[in-house]
DNA sequence: GTGAAAGCGCTAACAT
DNA sequence: ATGTTAGCGCTTTCAC
């Protein structure tokens, strides 16, 4: 910058002035600042400019999701940069594997960049992390997943409601020895379901077979195993309720290796759901509008709203397409 | 920090020592400090002290997709992130959208923060705005595809192989009626895929309808659309190939709607692929080792390696799995 | 309209 | 082992 104003003549004020467009600047002076910067190829480095500035703020916003490389979080990630690419914020973006110590670790070195937000889906773990990461400029919003009693906005499905709604909708269709299968216990997400799965059991006066309850599966291949193991026993499952997208696919999997008519439904939904022979019956929600709400609301968070605490609850439908249709025989 | 150096009754270059966990500090006054930072809960600026460290490393590499919903370049957006991740780095990142505005604002904000790297997915357009982006301390490597003439490393798949090698296959099994399905003709790996179709159809003597070649589908209907228009023709198609896994989709549900056994040979493999029905033949390779690849070449060039462009090219297979198979009738 | 000086939060280079 | 001064690249403040 110095060595630009020195090129035009004038103080690195003015060049400044210039930059940023504002303040009084003769139009000759202006051509010949803009000049030089062609010449010199100058840019203008931001973060030292940011770092001056009045307002503090760094315009970047951090997001912090299980794994970017799932379909489901890759839909939230791409609404999120729309939102924020608009409003002019930059994402700095991880992938926690759902490992705490692996998101505590992203989530200080983004707020050590001084993030002015920051949008995280939450490992299961201690909830002091968050309450570290946010305050100080720094806005908060959790997406998918609350976490414990932390004071922070979330965007969520009524995931308890709507597999209770799943699981019914097999009942309804005769079903009575129906296999869970689900992400860890450690994810509220998977932890709803479940409650959802038990109290549609239990409403139907159906007990709980605890062979039936599959937890932890965290990969397609797992999950799918899982599943064979239930279609296998000696008084098989008929249906099967699968707790994500991952897991839904395992079942598909299982499904149709075992040859066996068995029904399905899975939670979210997925492309080819509906190509599938019999088409998969889903809970299905909206990854994309998820992300946006979310960012919507931390951007109104970091402009200055400080209203209670607000919990967003995005609606799910049954979408009936076959799989869960079918009946025992 | 400041106010922890006055608090623990020492100066400012003791604090930044403390913090660093370097140069000589006695054991009781780094207590002292350390006690400091927590009562006050201290947390250093990063960007400040990144500014003023003699390295003028920011820590930070851009990361710029076509679109991070698609699963494919999710899963390279996932695999850059775990390599980042592993030395340290932070990954900002941005989606084009193939526009080229666009990809030039989010290239502008990438270097006006002065990441130490980008890894980009150019897309068509003046190759101008790369030689801008990089140089000056800002490694570049292009992803998925070249772009044009500039200097730059770049990380391949042999799209115009794998194309000519999905063709013949296809010609192999009987058919001469083949559609060629892909997007826009501005996209360097759409226009290889092209050209081994072409240069498959000549090699077995076949002329080319213009009928048989749709360019710049960029979603699964358009996608769709065309393909429907292929099978409803007087003379219809009898195999298609699909020049990406969104084509693919799109591809599958014309084809199922038809009713018809057509063949069919996608790029790009996908989840599910081998659960549909028919299976469905692919050119399978793999977004994460392309994402991993790129980022340790990235990595080399940031560490100083300044031997001649290189070009990584990946290798690609064809999955045999029923669609591609089909002989026409 | 323009420039000089001070300072954002921190570290390099030298003091002591 | 610790402190002081200067300065990273820029913007604020205030003087001209």
């Amino acid at each position: 910058m110095r060595d630009v104003a020195a090129a035009a003549g004038v103080g690195v004020m003015t060049v400044s002035r210039v930059i940023n467009g504002d303040g009084p600047v003769r139009p000759e002076t202006v051509r010949r600042v803009t000049l030089a910067i062609e010449n010199l190829g100058y840019r203008r480095n931001d973060m030292a400019s940011r770092l001056r500035r009045a307002d503090q703020s760094t315009a970047l916003v951090g997001l912090l999701v299980d794994d970017i490389a799932n379909p489901f979080y890759a839909g939230l990630a791409g609404a999120v940069e729309e939102e924020a690419r608009r409003r002019g914020y930059t994402v700095l973006f991880g992938s926690t594997k759902e490992d705490s110590d692996r998101e505590q670790e992203l989530l200080a070195v983004f707020t050590a960049r001084r993030v002015d937000g920051l949008l995280v889906v939450p490992c299961g773990g201690e909830t002091e992390v968050y309450r570290a990461a946010a305050g100080e400029g720094t806005s908060m919003v959790f997406v998918d997943r609350p976490a414990g009693d932390v004071d922070v906005d979330a965007v969520l499905v009524d995931g308890r409601a709507a597999a209770g709604q799943a699981v019914r909708h097999l009942i309804a269709h005769g079903h009575r020895r129906i296999g869970y299968l689900g992400d860890s216990a450690t994810i509220w997400t998977a932890r709803q379901r479940l409650l959802g799965y038990r109290e549609a059991m239990a409403e139907a006066g159906i007990g709980i077979d605890p062979a039936l309850v599959a937890q932890g599966l965290r990969r397609m291949y797992t999950a799918e195993a899982a599943a064979t193991a239930m279609l296998r026993m000696d008084t098989p499952v008929t249906a099967l309720f699968a707790g994500n997208d991952v897991i839904t696919l395992g079942a598909v999997r299982a499904i149709r290796r075992s040859g066996g008519s068995v029904a399905l439904v899975g939670f979210d939904d997925f492309v080819l759901a509906d190509e599938l022979d019999p088409p998969v019956t889903v809970i299905a929600h909206d990854p994309a509008a998820m992300g946006e709400a979310a960012a919507q609301l931390l951007f109104d968070r970091m402009r200055g709203d400080d209203s209670p605490r607000r919990e967003i609850v995005l609606p799910t439908r049954l979408v009936v397409r076959g799989s869960g249709e079918i009946r025992p025989c």
